[in-house]
RNA sequence: GGCGACAUAGCCAAGUGGUAAGGCAGAGGACUGCAAAUCCUCCAUUCCCCGGUUCAAAUCCGGGUGUCGCCUCCA
């Protein structure tokens, strides 16, 4: 497998820390308000990235951390007149359950910054130990000049970055650009304990402390926006390897951005899309598949209509697996031995091949979602037209299902129904959508006694009026069918 | 000001030296009572512009233009 590695600003091999298997962190949210799609966006890649080696054989540890301490935190508390800690915590149940929506599997350990705190201060000392960082009131500092390697992840240097420096400079900070470890806590912050006082941890210690408690030194994969390049991550390789003397981390990966008009979608701007509020218009499939449909390293432009378009593409997919899930249960596979030359199964295994090609290639799901769709195209044109290639036999339409599965598996498109072995194309129907099921299915019995006497008015009546409601009607040679529009 | 990325059809998008994947939209056809779905065919002589390297460039080099990002909290 090739991946791209902001270190080294290449493709790179990956070759794990420890053969088959693979250790990797991912920067969460800080949680103090609803996700935006941004958001989701190394949520959905990242889970994806592992899924996908998961289909590989390799076995992933992940992590992906909370920052539940924050500034941001704080400020937000205050306004609410909150206790910080309990509203960080209901951000995060909120975060899980649009994670959960969009088919984003759990990672294996979710670490809090507020359960972490002699972690942070153990590597803070070791860093004042090693004279890489001071105190100054309370406060701690890293001391950059310290650390020789520092905006390697970058790629600026320090001249670079002074020069085009931006912010008002504490001067009693050695250098302008030394960050802090440590902040003193004001009246009413929260605050924890340390030899330094009471006070809170930075914003970026956390995430070298916690990453090296879970994954050890030199662990394979860190992740996350491109924005966390500098000075996020840069400053975590600073702090760890600076407290430990030894790599922090081998490959670093990072997501474009979601841009709204071209421009980058932020809070600080204002044109963020809460997901919940997207999920409102559109099926998590399709947010899921817009994300993908785009290289992760692309920025990806947002609006609705290029929302509507892809649920229409993924809607051919979704057509696809349909026509199999009804091909396999009429048990009707063709007892015809395939035509010469014919080898339906090589076929699929050329998708299979190009699929995982795609894959390894840095992660190119826009190109294996082409592939799917090809398989799609290639598995419908056996399914209608019975004459090529003697039509599919069951075992032919069961080889064809499993790579479905496992395109899905990979792309985490659709949730998969394990206890009945099928992919779950639409929501899971409640009472509601029961009567609406048994209503829709004496209307269709009405219509067909219709369509029987050539009524077809009264038979287009009832198709005409379902369409109004967001149902569609398909006949077919088997009898019809219905779903929901999407979109 | 410093650093970096990107520019492919109406729209989205893959493609880093060998002659333009895929999707949406659109046109025609098959199928259908008519539709829908599906399938077939068509839809970029050309990849922002100008030079250069090469037998060969969307792909490499140089120069423009444009857009975006990072340097400040941000995925």
């Amino acid at each position: 497998m090739q991946l791209y590695n902001t270190l080294t600003r290449r493709k790179e091999e990956f070759v794990p820390r420890e053969p088959g298997q693979v250790a990797m962190y991912v920067c969460g949210p800080t949680t103090y308000n609803y996700i935006h799609l941004g958001n989701a966006r190394p949520l959905v890649f990242f889970d994806t990235v592992r899924r996908y080696f998961e289909y590989r054989g390799y076995r992933v540890l992940y992590v992906q951390n909370f920052t539940d301490i924050d500034d941001k935190i704080i400020n937000r508390a205050r306004e609410e007149k909150a206790d910080a800690l309990l509203l960080a915590q209901k951000y995060v149940a909120e975060y899980f359950k649009d994670a959960d929506a969009l088919n984003v599997r759990r990672a294996d350990i979710h670490p809090r910054v507020s359960g972490h705190l002699p972690e942070i201060t153990a590597m803070i000392a070791a860093l004042l130990e090693k004279g890489a960082a001071y105190v100054v009131d309370g406060d701690v500092y890293f001391h950059i000049a310290s650390f020789p390697a520092y905006g390697r992840l970058s790629g600026r240097s320090l001249d670079e970055m002074q020069a085009g420096a931006r912010v008002e400079v504490d001067p009693r900070k050695k250098h302008p650009m030394d960050f802090a470890l440590w902040k003193a806590a004001k009246p009413g912050e929260p605050a924890w304990d340390s030899p330094w006082g009471k006070g809170r941890p930075g914003w970026h210690i956390e995430c070298s402390a916690m990453a090296v408690k879970y994954l050890g030194h030199n662990f394979d994969i860190h992740g996350g926006g491109f924005d966390l390049i500098f000075p996020h991550h840069e400053n975590e390789i600073a702090q760890a390897e600076a407290a430990t003397g030894r790599p922090f981390a081998r490959y670093w990966m990072h997501n474009g951005f979601i841009t709204v008009n071209q421009e980058k979608m932020s809070k600080s701007l204002g044109n963020f899309f809460l997901v919940r509020e997207i999920l409102e218009k559109f099926p998590p499939p399709v947010v899921r598949f817009f994300l993908l449909s785009t290289h992760y390293r692309s920025p990806l432009d947002f609006d609705d209509e290029k929302l509507a378009a892809a649920g229409r593409g993924l809607e051919r997919i979704k057509t696809s697996i349909r026509l199999l899930a009804e091909a396999m249960g009429r048990g009707s596979g063709s007892e015809k031995p395939p035509a010469a030359g014919d080898d339906f199964p090589a076929t699929l295994e050329k998708y299979r091949q190009d699929f995982i090609a795609a894959m390894d290639d840095d992660f190119n799901t826009a190109l294996a979602i082409g592939i799917f769709f090809e398989l799609a195209r290639e598995v419908n044109t056996y399914l209608q037209d019975g004459s090529k290639g003697g039509g599919l036999r069951q075992d032919d339409l069961a080889k064809a299902m499993s790579l479905f599965f496992d395109f899905n598996r990979v792309l985490g498109l659709f949730p998969v129904d394990v206890t009945a072995g099928r992919i779950r194309l639409e929501e899971p129907a409640g009472d509601d959508d029961k009567l609406t099921a048994g209503l829709i299915a004496l209307l269709l019995e009405v219509r067909g006694q219709a369509r029987a006497r050539k009524d077809w008015a009264a038979a287009d009546r009832i198709r005409d009026g379902l369409k109004e409601l967001g149902i569609i009607l398909e006949d077919t040679p088997q009898g019809v069918r219905w779903k929901r529009q999407q979109g």
